[in-house]
DNA sequence: TCGCGGGCGGAAAGCGCTTTCCACCCTCCT
DNA sequence: AGGAGGGTGGAAAGCGCTTTCCGCCCGCGA
């Protein structure tokens, strides 16, 4: 039975050492034409003679051997609460965008919000000794995440986060609380004096800011909440509306929630601005599209991502931060305060 | 200097090699407590030193090591044309939560509906030796395309896709003519005679389909538009209101171009559903908060991510098709043709 | 008491690649 | 013309793990 002759290579994928063999030269040669770092040269025939054999034979390093060889893969890992949450999603698309202008393969963890889903990933992805990681929506603190973070550091893995995260990481840092600030700033000047809150878990750090960065401004709102979703938001307002019916302006910690308060208001019957102004947060593509457009603090999600993954990527010692701002949107939904 | 006495393993991560060493035993036997298929079994004592080894020096089995001599690597990919886009999202969200019951990693290659960068993935995926590889948003055909991917199955990897893809491929078909036809069914019941139709990139499968099934009830619509994004739909329901002024409905192949006809519909001053009836295709969660409420077909993108990755995964053989649901979702964007 | 077989630990041979080191050959200089 | 030196190909030693195969030791039966 003839061996190297046939095109497709006979079972599984075709290896250098049969590239090498075809070509007539060395494992070395082979390897320091098809992957070498450019210290070495190769002569031109040879060069050739290689390339066309690997073409022929379909040939494709085996990633996991190499990254053995050269102790250092070629993937990072991204890791996130919900891949089908917009906001997730964006910076992931960032990220990724740079990730593949640095050639890397992007393993994306969704932890689904459980710590021990996040932890665990979080030990898969040193197992799999990625070049670095993204902590997107990672909320977690304690003593076995900063480990398993130490222990990854400590193996030359890199870490970059968004949101602070603890030193020594690098971290793109969204200006929540300024956002906060802004839309504060925007409904005190419209006259609104009864203003209502609706916050995402208490636990996370982006909600904890964004009021803070609100309250700076507005020093008692009414707040009510508990869930990031759209139901969340609606329940929310529904609470709000009737604790304190003299409302006239909800600010909704994120946009998924302000369109559940939109809705919620429209089944009340308040006409949204006439009555009661919404404000939403992250300016996710859906605010252009409720009714009335909704006013909202915008952050670039995608950019976060792209930086994040830069900071991640470069040779730079760590631990820096990089602030990232966020810019109020004015839509239809507010309006000035009734008198 | 002490050496396996420390806590944390000096640089770099620990090796089996070392828990060995600290547990007094042989590699074989340490691979065996830790790793082992359980086909062999290994004193208690033993055992338990290992274990107790191991966690001491915080050890992690290298991926790729593992990968390359077990030959089968614990990633599968999935391949989407846009991860930011909430309909492959919800795919991924699906298909990643089947992944991890399996203990699977994901690698997201996000192709910008790029084909050399998608024929780039598809290669770095063999390359990775990924255990199966999941094609949901990837339209292209070809001969490179079909041979990659004939590459990467003779080396035993599996592919499946979402819409058909080939011979020998696992699919999840969801059901585009059925819906579409749902859609032609609910409007000419309704009355529509003059109907508008939205389409994106002529070349997407999903959307001939979609189309196709439509044209089976209503044979003659209004054709216009080409980019699937919400734009392109604001400026397609622009272009049809101006060509057609007697058009009493629009079809618009995706609810973010609905969600850009609507805005069209406001801005040229038509009623919703009053003067002209809109419906979309997905059921995003956009379009509960649009205004009016879209009618829509909606597919379980979640579901059918999950679907295809089981189907990846199970050992059955390949070549399997499974439909996929579609339903009509009806809101308020939708009612009876004026007179 | 001796022999045999089963059970279990260890040595070692890879998995496919990178990279160091060596040897060779050719060219250039004196 | 002879020797030194640069450039280039090849042999081989790993990278960290799995898995086969071997051999030891123990318990049992005759």
């Amino acid at each position: 039975m003839p061996r190297t002759s046939s095109t497709r290579p006979p079972g599984g994928a075709a290896t250098l050492q049969q590239v090498a063999t075809a070509a007539g030269v060395s494992l070395a040669t082979a390897s320091r034409v098809l992957h070498g770092s450019g210290g070495r040269r190769v002569a031109e025939e040879l060069a050739e003679r290689v390339t066309a054999a690997a073409a022929e034979l379909r040939y494709v390093a085996h990633a996991p051997a190499q990254s053995l060889a050269r102790s250092r893969s070629t993937v990072v890992g991204v890791l996130v609460h919900d891949i089908a949450d917009p906001y997730f999603a964006a910076i992931a698309a960032g990220a990724m965008q740079v990730a593949r202008e640095h050639d890397l393969m992007v393993l994306v963890a969704n932890t689904f919000r459980d710590p021990a889903l996040e932890r665990d990933y979080l030990a898969r992805l040193r197992a799999q000794r990625a070049r670095a990681m993204l902590l997107a929506g990672s909320a977690f603190a304690g003593e076995p995440f900063a480990e398993e973070l130490a222990g990854f550091a400590a193996a030359g893995g890199r870490v970059a986060a968004i949101g602070a995260r603890g030193e020594g990481i690098d971290t793109v840092e969204p200006d929540h609380a300024g956002g906060g600030r802004l839309v504060a700033e925007h409904l005190t000047a419209l006259g609104h004096r009864e203003i209502g809150v609706i916050t995402g878990p208490a636990g996370l750090a982006t909600v904890a800011q964004r009021l803070s960065g609100f309250t700076e401004v507005v020093a008692r709102p009414h707040v009510a909440g508990s869930d990031f979703t759209r139901e969340g938001g609606r329940a929310a307002a529904h609470e709000l509306l009737r604790a304190h019916p003299g409302l006239t302006a909800v600010f909704a910690l994120n946009d998924l929630m302000a369109a559940g308060a939109l809705a919620a208001l429209r089944e009340a019957g308040r006409s949204v601005p006439g009555e009661v102004s919404v404000v939403g947060f992250d300016d996710l593509p859906v605010a252009t599209d409720l009714t009335p457009g909704l006013t909202t603090v915008r952050l670039d999600l995608t950019g976060i991502g792209a930086q994040a993954m830069r900071l991640l990527l470069d040779d730079e010692p760590g631990g820096r931060t990089r602030p990232a701002p966020a810019e109020l949107v004015i839509r239809a939904s507010t309006g000035p305060a009734r008198p």
